[in-house]
DNA sequence: CGAGTGTATTAAGATGGTTAATACACTATA
DNA sequence: TATAGTGTATTAACCATCTTAATACACTCG
């Protein structure tokens, strides 16, 4: 379900937090379908349960999770967490476009990337 | 010169690297011009030298800065780092919009975030 | 020569990530 | 009811990294 990079300086639990997002995010795992025990994710990535406890407990303060006392771990449904997650990724988007602007970095590459990897849902949009 | 965040979590100097890299992109200090001595930026900012040692080191790495020996530390001009720089940023772009999509951000929410940064430059770009 | 500079080394303290060993409360099931 | 599996909490220890501290050395400039 998981692998983790041993290369990454990051610490795990955040690896864990970060691998898990993008599952849900992109479909791999439905919503209120059962994640992985702590105990047995601990067990088949080779680390202490209470490091997969951090990451669980992350994802749930983030809105991607829920937790039933005594059952487990449950995907949360995509409404529930989109709105943060547009808004956090419009901070990220401005933070990064600031910065591209100010080393004079042209429109037409920022365009360019943006066309490469929203490829299918051209149409118009991207103008006024 | 430069103002430390004491609630900011990451490494003084991380810090420094980026706030003495956002200065030098940004034009807040020419080409060639001198930067503070490691000993007195370590004095203004109430840290150690070394602290300021090893931003400075980071910054000569990434290109921002090249050191005289005995003499100081000094501004490289930008078509040093500027292709870097983009390569850099074009990577983060990549990243993060890809995360955009996953997340189903439609493509007109990230368009208008570029046209409130890019205000100025405002000309067509945005779309075949 | 002397002051200012970059650089290197070593030791010590502080913080945070991780492991480890337990323990407790809850849920589901035989 | 018992047992196993679950989330959760606590405490201690280990280790890596950041930071400070105290020096020392080589270089440049006046």
């Amino acid at each position: 379900m998981i692998v983790l990079d041993y290369r990454d300086k990051r610490p795990i639990y955040e690896q864990v937090v970060e691998k898990m997002e993008h599952l849900i995010v992109c479909g791999g795992l439905e919503a209120n379908s059962k994640l992985p025990s702590v105990r047995s994710l601990a067990m088949e990535l080779s680390v202490n349960p209470n490091t997969i406890q951090r990451a669980y407990t992350q994802l749930e303060q983030d809105g991607y999770i829920y937790t039933i006392l005594g059952r487990g771990n449950y995907v949360t449904s995509r409404n529930e967490w989109q709105t943060g997650k547009f808004e956090a990724l419009r901070q990220d988007f401005m933070s990064l476009l600031q910065k591209a602007r100010d080393a004079g970095m042209p429109l037409s590459d920022l365009s360019a990337i943006i066309h490469e990897v929203y490829a299918e849902n051209e149409e118009d949009v991207t103008h006024d």
